[in-house]
RNA sequence: GCCGGCGUAGCUCAGUGGCAGAGCAGCUGUUUCGUAAACAGCAGGCCGAGGGUUCGAAUCCCCCCGCCGGCUCCA
């Protein structure tokens, strides 16, 4: 069996099995854009064909992807993807060109009027009044934005769309495809428009790559946090619970307790000082933070306590700021770093619950950081310097940065302390060399941030760390510290959370590592096999020695044979299995054998506890 | 929340209008075994909830809940 070669070499934990392409087709990336786009066009003239009356939206390549957003009349279901596959083929069988031409805007919106095209109709019209089809963060897919006169559009067989190019030469190119999918989506994005029907497919340039990619799409599906979480009793969500609310089995909980400890103490080792606070709080505190004008929808309801409101709290910080403000501060006392695995709650569509990584209550390694202005930059620095050791400790080495700076609409704070906010993070981001975007405008209205993304297994991208300044809660609050002067300033606050949440990081670490945890987080680090029943006392035996020694050890003193023990530890995905039998009980050792499938033979007690020694992180 | 799909035993799934099934897991018994599944038996169900159609509903219809894939949003 393959699945069993896999399982193997999981302990590697490459991040993402569907990143990149097979066969090293890498380097040649935009062609294969350029051929999903152009399989995009002739899926819109497959369902043109079979749907006539079908409104085209947008219809890019993305990664190993492409769709087409679509008003289809009568709408679709999946059983329809295999009738527009064939016309697919029916299609790339007749072998028709691409054929580009070039005419004015106006013509080209006249042209689309009549086929009754009207989101086509609408691009085009952006595009001659502001010179790009660009909404926000909507990508502009259709048209040349440095093209403002005159429209580019593409004509396969009897099929014409607006498309700013290039494409494959003929529709015999498009590769091998099919069809995977069927969702809905917004016109632009927005929820006000009308939801349009999105057509998703892959094609790569044999059936083997389409193959392969598909056999990858599967095995990243067997590291899917939500699978393992039931596979190895991680975690569930309980419908009685409801949804998006997650338990911790003992396994899980195990993982969890790890990762926090070690967090934990990073933080008090690294000028951290630890805080607890409440899960309410008065509706009057929310009203002062603001987050009863600007998150409210994102709250619970109040419950009623002696005649006033309380709120559970989505965010940690009102407690963090009244501790601050329980004394006054000196400019020599600062900075102060509060930090807390804080528990709020969150209101969250229900169509966007996802396993752990997004739920509706989670734990936050939450910090505030209250600074003088001079002390920005550095506390920055600092942060995300903590924040890439805390994570690269996990084993999490591939993540992207987002810069995100101030919004063009509203936002609060002066101009010279967002410029310099922004500075101290962007020369932060460079210091450490990470790979980042810049989010203009993305900003909160209450500062700059940075965000650091991990991919998960099926390549979606999910926030971890985030570190963000903020100009709009120390005024409210009226924060000052005296100054070197014997005046009262405003300190500057930075939020930031590492991990981010527990649900999501330990989501994310699942994924990352298969479920086959290194040895120091794994929640049964090794299990200890009797062959008979005549060795259960020596096996407890040598169970006692490693949990009295600080190890997580658990006997299997069923009445199974060896193999049916070690298939079961297998897939527990355990390190070590170390079994017991007459000759190892005789001179004292076990017999170690490694979930990667090696079989080290015997090793004598303390030798093991060595070798579990060498294999736990410095300190 | 919106669009689409799906909810049958703890898990994975079969069953499309006529007596609710299989494998694994569980329990009991037998087997005491050397590196990925011993053998046999037993038990296990408000077919997600509620309402409707029908002589008869897991199956058809309505509504609600939940899950999955997206949209939008975020830790």
């Amino acid at each position: 069996m393959e699945a069993r070669a896999d399982l193997s070499s999981q302990d590697e934990g490459s991040s993402c099995l569907i990143e990149g392409s097979p066969n090293g087709m890498a380097e040649h990336q935009s062609d294969l854009d350029t051929m999903r786009h152009s399989a995009a066009h002739v899926m819109a003239a497959a369902v043109l064909r079979l749907f006539p009356g079908t409104k085209l939206g947008v219809g890019p390549a993305i990664e190993n992807r492409f769709y087409y957003d679509m008003e289809i009349p009568g709408g679709i279901t999946p059983d329809d993807l295999p009738r527009i596959e064939e016309e697919m083929r029916r299609i790339v069988a007749e072998n028709h060109p691409f054929e580009r031409d070039e005419i004015s805007i106006d013509d080209a919106i006249e042209r689309f009027r009549q086929m009754d095209q009207d989101y086509k109709v609408e691009l085009l019209r952006d595009l001659k009044e502001r010179g790009t089809t660009r909404v926000g963060s909507f990508e502009d897919v259709d048209v040349d934005p440095s093209n403002s006169t005159t429209a580019s559009l593409y004509k396969t067989g009897e099929f014409l769309d607006l498309c700013r190019g290039p494409h494959v030469a003929s529709s015999t190119d498009i590769g091998a495809f099919k069809l995977l999918d069927i969702s809905g989506a917004y016109w632009r994005g927005d929820q006000k428009r009308p939801q349009l029907q999105r057509i998703y497919g892959t094609t790569w340039p044999s059936q083997a790559d389409l193959d392969q990619y598909l056999w990858r799409l599967e095995e990243a599906g067997k590291r899917d946090h939500r699978r393992l979480g039931r596979e190895l009793d991680l975690f569930s969500v309980s419908e009685d619970v409801g949804p998006g609310l997650v338990l911790w089995h003992p396994k899980g909980a195990m993982v969890r307790l790890i990762v926090e400890e070690f967090s934990r103490a990073a933080h008090l080792r690294n000028g951290y000082e630890w805080v607890f606070s409440p899960h309410i709080g008065r509706a009057h505190l929310w009203e002062t933070s603001g987050h009863l004008d600007f998150y409210k929808e994102s709250m619970y309801a109040p419950m009623d306590i002696d005649g006033e409101d309380y709120y559970v709290k989505p965010m940690n910080c009102p407690f963090h700021i009244q501790i601050f403000r329980s004394h006054l501060r000196s400019y020599r006392d600062l900075p102060k770093r509060y930090a807390e695995f804080g528990t709020v709650y969150r209101y969250e569509l229900s169509g966007v619950l996802h396993g752990l990584t997004r739920v509706r209550g989670f734990t936050q390694d939450d910090a505030h950081i209250f600074c003088r202005p001079d002390q920005a930059s550095e506390e920055i620095n600092q942060a995300l310097d903590f924040s890439l050791f805390v994570l690269r400790s996990f084993g999490l080495t591939d993540f992207h940065a987002y810069l995100a700076t101030r919004p063009t609409e509203k936002s609060v704070g002066e101009d010279e302390d967002w410029a310099r906010a922004i500075d101290a993070l962007r020369r932060a981001v460079e210091a450490h060399q990470i790979p980042y975007d810049v989010d203009e405008g993305g900003g909160a209205f209450y500062g700059p941030k940075i965000d650091l993304k991990v991919s998960d297994a099926l390549g979606r991208e999910w926030q971890l760390s985030t570190i963000q300044f903020d100009f709009n809660l120390p005024a409210r609050f009226g924060l000052e510290f005296i100054g070197e002067d014997g005046r009262a300033h405003q300190p500057y606050m930075v939020h930031r959370a590492l991990l981010g949440s527990m649900e999501r990081f330990l989501g994310v670490l699942i994924e990352h590592y298969a479920g086959a945890f290194p040895f120091w987080m794994s929640p049964v680090q090794a299990v200890v096999l009797p062959i008979a029943d005549r060795h259960a006392e020596f096996a407890g035996r040598v169970v006692q020695r490693l949990t009295d020694t600080g190890f997580r050890v658990h006997l299997d003193a069923r009445r199974e044979n060896l193999n049916h023990k070690i298939r079961d530890a297998q897939l527990q995905k355990i390190p070590y299995m170390l079994v017991v039998g007459d000759r190892e009980a005789e001179s004292g050792s076990v017999a170690v054998r490694t979930r990667a499938g090696e079989n080290l033979g015997a090793i004598a007690m303390t030798d093991l506890l060595t070798r579990f020694r060498d294999e736990l992180p410095e300190g």
